[in-house]
DNA sequence: TAATATTACTTAATATATTAAATAAATCAA
DNA sequence: TTGATTTATTTAATATATTAAGTAATATTA
């Protein structure tokens, strides 16, 4: 039978592998202050900009229109997020945190960066450098298909 | 206000969007042979092994048992896998893939390595190998925190 | 400027992810 | 050997992913 290349060697697989490794370590933290992974990038997007466009917000936490849409209405039930009309333009709606949103970025960030400086530790600073700087070249690579 | 790491400098933003990156070059051709990215984990999982336990299943296609549950049951409706159940073991089921389901994987196959093959020219054999090797030290290094 | 196309976002439908709980079979311990 | 524990899988509930289609506002063009 027509063979395909093995898992190990399946970049797809290794990225997702990958992912899944890093995430298991911040998820559970995620969970104890009661948000979910794309709620966190949401979040994380928002406390560095201010009056964010959804599409903005949608290329920048890595969520589709449509799952953003959802998430956008649970973090406004919950007081995290507000919406903002856009007079100029309509159609768009502007994005902030509320004070109750900005107050858990603060609760979550130190937490965050205790993770990942433990990666850091565990796999190196150069390496982990490195790796970085070849995720970025594929993604620019391919990005430009 | 406490600030987090710039996105750019963030491993699982960074894996996120190098998996987005790359399946979006095979979904669309998946799409096309009218099966999903999880159902062709699962379908070249068992076509290079027979008789394959749910649990072990999961682990090599990365799908959570629950997910894994379902997937199984549209994979069987359409008649791509079989059941069988492990007589030593009556809590286990054994997992093989039918004619239509090695049919279907004959198929996808040669398109998706053409895919693969187009990504390595990309960003070259050498840049891929060299991020694979280190994806796979990533993730034995996290795997043994 | 009215008809058309595009843009920004939402809704809908189906599939998957995640966590917890349930079930049934196998194993362990007193 | 029975009661407790563990293992393998499924069910349930809620959240997200993906694709297509819908809606309303804006931009284009004949």
């Amino acid at each position: 039978m027509a063979k395909l290349r093995n898992i190990n060697r399946s970049l797809p697989m290794q990225l997702l592998h990958a992912r899944e490794s890093a995430m298991s370590l911040f998820r559970p933290m995620l969970r104890s202050f009661g948000i979910t992974d794309q709620q966190w990038r949401v979040i994380r997007v928002l406390a560095s900009q201010e009056n964010v466009e959804a599409f903005e917000l949608s290329q920048q936490s890595m969520i589709l229109p449509p799952s953003l849409t959802r998430i956008l209405k649970n973090l406004e039930e919950v007081g995290f997020i507000k919406r903002a009309t856009y007079k100029q333009d309509q159609r768009k709606i502007l994005i902030n945190l509320t004070a109750k949103g900005r107050k858990k970025y603060r609760q979550v960030v130190p937490e965050s960066e205790k993770i990942y400086r433990s990666i850091e530790k565990t796999i190196g600073k150069k390496e982990l450098d490195e790796l970085l700087k070849r995720l970025i070249y594929l993604n620019q690579s391919l990005e430009n298909e």
